[in-house]
DNA sequence: AAACTTTGCAACCGCAGTCCC
DNA sequence: GGGGACTGCGGTTGCAAAGTT
């Protein structure tokens, strides 16, 4: 029986003075050998403690602070298109790591959506008793679905319901969800789990043509994109 | 002011994937 | 090819701070 990586090591919060030996360690010798840095920088931890303390507090080039509103709105796309695969989303956001958006997730982004009446898992709104009829209605593969609390409610000019709030509308733009991702199918083997790339990593056949993936008819359109400017996500499904 | 509740986030845990012998 | 070691990821927990009653 292997023995846990934790066994008689210390747990809990952080010191600034294990902090202080960490960062010291990782700018002399860099990352390298999780489960022997622990002993070499004398430290009383595991070496996934020390990974996660690093990657997710200590590094230099990580953002604190708030989320910006284009992030959020990048968070929840991303996120519609790809799940909880928060390594994936944070990679596409500079600064800022998985636990991060994980618990930005959670704590913000998911229960704005709940409250919005939309359905978090799968960004679509929920069936709510009362104005489930009136309001979903009006969803159709090539119209972005009408959500929101009937007390925000206004009628637009094409006579469809409308939104008075800023998030409603940020949120319903987001729906038509319009992504410059690289999308590459099919899958070499059906059996095998979903992999993917940034910035070409892997080595597997790549499309030519940039994928762009709406939401709405939950199609790939596909057409020339040029002047990339953030690291291209491939999927293989 | 005290007690209680909610929120935010750092840290832990277990599992799956990959590497290497 | 099999199995152990290691790493990375996502879910969950625990606790301090903030907010509410």
């Amino acid at each position: 029986m292997r023995k846990p990586c934790c066994e008689g090591k210390n747990k809990g919060a952080w010191t600034k003075q294990e902090d202080e030996k960490l960062t010291n360690y990782i700018r002399t010798h860099g990352e390298g050998c999780w489960r022997t840095l622990p002993k070499e920088a004398g430290l009383q931890r595991c070496g996934k403690s020390c990974r996660l303390r690093w990657i997710n507090y200590l590094r230099p080039d990580i953002k604190r602070g708030n989320f910006a509103q284009d992030e959020e709105d990048l968070i929840v796309k991303l996120h519609a298109l790809l799940g909880n695969r928060w390594s994936l989303i944070a990679g596409r956001l500079p600064g800022r790591t998985d636990n991060e958006v994980k618990n930005y997730w959670n704590s913000h982004i998911r229960r704005k959506l709940i409250k919005m009446g939309i359905d978090p898992n799968n960004h679509r709104p929920k069936t709510i008793p009362g104005f489930q009829n009136r309001r979903l209605e009006t969803i159709s593969p090539s119209k972005p679905p009408i959500y929101g609390d009937d007390d925000d409610e206004q009628v637009v000019s094409d006579g469809t319901s409308g939104f008075i709030n800023d998030d409603e509308k940020r949120l319903r733009t987001n729906c038509d969800i319009n992504l410059d991702l690289t999308i590459a199918f099919p899958s070499p083997s059906p059996s095998s789990s979903p992999k993917y790339s940034i910035n070409g990593e892997i080595k597997k056949k790549e499309l030519t043509n940039k994928s762009q993936y709406n939401m709405n008819n939950n199609k790939f359109s596909t057409k020339e994109v040029e002047g990339e400017s953030f690291p291209t996500l491939v999927l293989f499904r």
